[in-house]
DNA sequence: CACACTAGGAAGTAAGCACTCACTCACGAG
DNA sequence: CTCGTGAGTGAGTGCTTACTTCCTAGTGTG
């Protein structure tokens, strides 16, 4: 009878299972409530190898961000893929639907873009909007004004999904809703 | 020789000066970040002090919080104060552009809205909202489609301001801030 | 004067935090 | 078998934090 080993994973499946504790946490209770300790029982190991793999805890925020910002940039990408004018619009307004099935995501980005001391993260915040707002501009073609309001309606929804008025709504917040998605559905 | 006494302040006036204090270092720092030590400081009392006047570091922010709302509603109120219609979201929205010009008070509500921990912030956050939506509602008369199309451009102004886009603006976000205000101002 | 009351703080305390160190264990190559 | 190495950790360390205890000095009132 073979002595039961324990499962063993490489460092790179490690970071991966790390990453996705870390943006659960940064998500919910910001960069400075969240703590290591939590992250690293969340990821099912101990808070030294999670400072072996990672370095420290701002490297790690770092690196979940980026992820993040990556994913969404590249579900953004995927919809317009192929597409062109008011149709890739759309398509990004369809891809906003999903993007918010992952509340987790979203709100990291969210806490992300809030945060006004630590300058590293306002330095990749300001890129990866940089990035995406450049993305919908050259897909769609439209003007500002078009652009802008894309960007104004998924930011308000974005907002009240902070509040949980999303799963949780009251009646004027689903009058804001509602009327959210028709404008972003109408950019297109 | 009268000995050189030390001016005494009310209690009353005191909790003023820590409420100034707190409400800068939990915009720029955010609830976590921020140290009572540091308002103690910046207010010019003794950390002690400040817990006797508050209590606890969470009933001084909420205290902030609950200040700074106060007076985001009175701003608005005030200017839509004896206007109706078109005429009064207009005004609501030239009050948007006062609001901004403190990025403290504006940077903390943001902070209170993004907080998703913290259910007694999230309490006053989604009161903040049901009020103030509730007011352009009434004043303006306007349609959802116009009050929330108010509502997402001040959002996204709000958080290219916390992205310090406003004061150190890049190409595209200079389209975005100008395409906002004046979809703001169409609003009317 | 005495006395109650309020403004204000020096000096703690206990808990939590990021981060470190010295170490074990499994395994593959020579 | 020995040696090297990558995966993984128990047990700290020093620092910061929210919060307390107990004190002093000024002030209005009889």
């Amino acid at each position: 009878m073979t002595p039961h080993t324990v499962p063993r994973q490489t460092a790179g499946e490690r970071r991966q299972a790390v990453l996705d504790a870390a943006t659960s946490e940064f998500a919910l209770k910001g960069y400075h409530a969240a703590s290591t300790e939590e992250i690293a029982r969340a990821a099912g190991i101990s808070q030294a190898y999670l400072f072996r793999l990672f370095g420290s805890k701002k490297d790690l925020h770092v690196a979940a961000a980026q992820r993040s910002i990556d994913e969404l940039y590249r579900v953004f990408a995927a919809a317009a893929e192929g597409r062109s004018g008011e149709e890739a619009l759309e398509a990004m307004g369809a891809a906003y639907a999903e993007i918010m099935q992952d509340r987790t995501r979203l709100m990291l980005m969210l806490k992300c873009w809030t945060t006004t001391d630590e300058p590293e993260i306002r330095r990749i915040s300001r890129g990866a909007w940089r990035e995406l707002v450049d993305l919908v501009e050259r897909t769609s073609g439209e003007p500002p004004e078009v652009v802008t309001r894309f960007f104004a309606h998924g930011m308000l929804l974005t907002v009240l999904m902070a509040l949980d008025l999303v799963d949780d709504p009251e009646p004027w917040s689903r009058r804001l809703l509602e009327a959210s998605w028709k404008a972003i559905e109408e950019c297109g």
